[in-house]
DNA sequence: ACCCTGATTGTTGTT
DNA sequence: AACAACAATCAGGGT
């Protein structure tokens, strides 16, 4: 993404937790597509921990985190777009639940 | 109009 | 069944 925000963009992170803002949750909302880091997990999870026998989670998210973040754009490329087709896939819930939700379905 | 925040996704292993 | 760090991603509300 050859842009980059000038803005200050303060890591949007949820690190002040004195938001106090309530998101209303609807009854229709879809599940976001998955990110591309849980495409990057279901790859390299059996990877890592053919790597590293007797590994626990804790160690396995770290390293993980850190090798996703050493790949390249091109290495992120595979799982951005299996990120990307996911999203679009909550494009569609995401179509139908702001089109109204229940319309005329009988099926279920 | 722009910014931020919360909610959500999936992994494994344990309790 | 739920939780734990890890990273990404989005949609909506708030200023």
């Amino acid at each position: 993404m050859p842009k980059e925000k000038t803005t200050t963009r303060k890591s949007a992170k949820s690190a002040d937790k004195s938001a106090g803002g309530k998101k209303k949750k609807d009854p229709n909302m879809p599940k976001r597509g998955l990110s591309a880091y849980m495409f990057f997990a279901n790859d390299q999870r059996d990877k890592v921990r053919e790597e590293n026998p007797g590994i626990k989670f804790g160690e396995v998210g770290k390293v993980l985190g850190e090798r996703w973040k050493a790949l390249n754009e091109k290495q992120k490329a595979p799982y951005d777009a299996k990120a990307a087709a996911d999203k679009k896939r909550y494009e569609e819930e995401k179509a139908a639940y702001t089109a109204g939700g229940d319309e005329d379905e009988d099926e279920e």
